[in-house]
DNA sequence: CCTCAGAATGAATGGTCGTTCATTCTTGAT
DNA sequence: ATCAAGAATGAACGACCATTCATTCTGAGG
């Protein structure tokens, strides 16, 4: 699981001193993108300004300029970046060799989707706010749309599989994929909005339970 | 100078004359909110000024503070409004007398939830720009919750009814009732972000499958 | 017809934002 | 030790935003 930027870092322990530290230009990018994203989170997307960002990271206001040609592009490559990880963290686990029981899988994806690092509210505010942005904004919509529709593809088959393996008649892959998909995808937006009423626990046996009655076979 | 010449006359028939008009204090009101919706659905959250949502309404910049007393209010009356029509159009289905048909009244909440009036761009991407922001605005959590809870005890009375008739075994109505309404939750995010790829029409078809699966008996 | 309460206007204001770039500082090569 | 390359800084700038309020205009009641 590539889970190289799963934490957020904190340089340099003990010296808090203001000596300016010339860093890899690879490395800045990850720290500036790392910093929206708990931007976002924290203050929300309409709100996120450069001067947060970069005191955020604990940078100079320049600095952001420098490495993203601009604001509007820092956004971009934040979504661009935050989308790669769930969906490289999901066909990871549906293209992975170890795991070789369908349910098995089935589970790891369901415990991924609605596990520790994707549901940090951190993340899920992220998500949600382009998604927002994103009937106003095609680019907002092809990065989505354009990682979203491997993974689709991907559980589809999985589905396929489970189907043909358990012979579960009058189930269709396509559109048991496409409403497994809305229902994590709705779970998510419950858990942010209204996290009272929803936690993490019932979120994932309610997803298990539309599993089990597609899969019964599979699932528990 | 003549009129005859290039200049447009002001008598034009029947035109928006530029003439001021007084109008009650509602009316102005909804003006501002139909306004404010279009240019959130056209712009995003994000981008909306008030010079831009009161030109839209043909009025002049002054008038949203002199309605709603800041911008902030102006946001938060349209989120109110949209959380209401739809919440309450749920609610007239689910406590309506004229439909007495447990089944019936499940297909016309679907059909209201993915019909015509609801999944309109426009609504859509009202409802997610405030989603997006949700996670760092109590305010927001708070109004969409609140209209929420009511509508999630409703369906899940409805669910209940239908488990009994039915004498579905091992159906929770807490448990499927979340699990449907983070389904439809879903469905509209598809229908937004990747409309290409998620017609209405596959949409309530996936909507109807899951419902299909819990109550097989009323459904189809 | 006149009156005037108050609805509507929009130029002006003060503040905040993204972006720039002259300057400073760091680092590795010499 | 010296230097050049270029990473980092932050004051300054212009653009744009929300909000104000003196002024204009409207229409119902007298």
């Amino acid at each position: 699981m590539s889970d190289a930027s799963g934490t957020v870092r904190e340089v340099s322990p003990d010296t808090r001193s203001k000596r300016r530290q010339i860093r890899p230009k690879a490395e800045r990018r990850q720290q500036l993108i790392d910093a929206t994203i708990r931007c976002i989170a924290q203050h929300g997307l309409s709100a996120v300004t450069m001067q947060m960002v970069t005191s955020e990271a604990g940078l100079s206001v320049g600095i952001a300029n420098l490495h993203f040609e601009s604001k509007d592009n820092l956004l971009r490559e934040t979504l661009r970046f935050v989308a790669e990880e769930y969906h490289s963290g999901q066909i990871e686990i549906m293209e992975g060799s170890e795991i070789t029981d369908l349910g098995a899988r089935l589970d790891a994806l369901l415990d991924f989707q609605l596990g520790r690092g994707v549901t940090q509210r951190q993340k899920m505010s992220v998500w949600f706010a382009y998604y927002g942005e994103a009937g106003a904004r095609p680019v907002y919509q092809k990065i989505v749309s354009t990682v979203d529709r491997l993974a689709a593809r991907k559980l589809e088959a999985l589905f396929a599989e489970i189907i043909r393996e358990g012979q579960y008649l009058d189930a269709d892959p396509h559109d048991l994929a496409t409403g497994y998909s809305a229902l994590i995808d709705g779970l998510h937006l419950g858990l942010l909005v209204t996290p009272r009423e929803l936690s993490k626990r019932r979120a994932r046996a309610v997803a298990r339970a539309f599993l089990r009655r597609a899969f019964p076979q599979h699932i528990r």
